[in-house]
DNA sequence: AAATTATGACGCAAATATACGACACAATAT
DNA sequence: ATATTGTGTCGTATATTTGCGTCATAATTT
């Protein structure tokens, strides 16, 4: 992280996206958001092998990323998904892993 | 890393992977040799802002996913990408990215 | 044979990430 | 009014990542 800010910019926003994905409980709470089973986070919690506090952990790490979005709702918060934000996130991935890989002649 | 076992093998896999593109670092090595500038890793050093040993050690992470491959040629390494694994990690992550995001209904 | 070059392994320090329990707080329910 | 519920924050411990210098090694070059 010290020495992020020396490499390029869109470098440094798709590892940060990818950094995001990079831990299967927040994938997990990606899939079980996208099922609409719930959004609720003690909900989440019980459905993974973790505590309470350390899925409140990694959802933050996936709202700092806009990933997901949190609508209070009373006592309870309601978590979603922001298909606008992981469709971007999509696609900027594709779009480093196109223009890295397309090369024809290889040097090995 | 200690309770990843705890997890689905297929999000194991997915965020393994991503966590190998999480650091600009490693995007930056895996662009520059989609460009195809050279393969030496000491080239690969020079072009980063990070000392030589540093930069191993993330071509070993990426070695470690398969993403790239290194072969001896004297003194020197020549490391190239790994077309067939970059495919088959872009294939992952897009269907992962596709059943999530694809529910109809959204609970917020 | 000695110097040079390219590389990985090793050890270490600092920074981050992971994981959890205890606590505080606000909105309901009793 | 009091208890319960759902959440986030805080502090803390451990694990992992990041980053670098030094060293060993093997292939070239001189």
């Amino acid at each position: 992280m010290a020495k992020n800010n020396l490499f390029d910019t869109d470098l440094q926003q798709i590892s940060a996206f990818c950094k995001a994905l990079g831990h299967p409980a927040r994938l997990a709470i990606l899939r079980f958001l996208g099922e609409q089973k719930s959004c609720i986070t003690d909900d989440i919690s019980n459905e993974l092998p973790l505590s309470r506090t350390t899925v409140s952990q990694h959802l933050t790490e996936l709202k700092k990323m806009k990933l997901i979005q949190g609508e209070i709702d009373g006592v309870k918060v309601n978590y979603c998904l922001n298909m606008n934000e992981l469709a971007n996130m999509n696609k900027l991935i594709n779009e480093f892993l196109k223009k890295t890989n397309c090369c024809e002649e290889s040097c090995c």
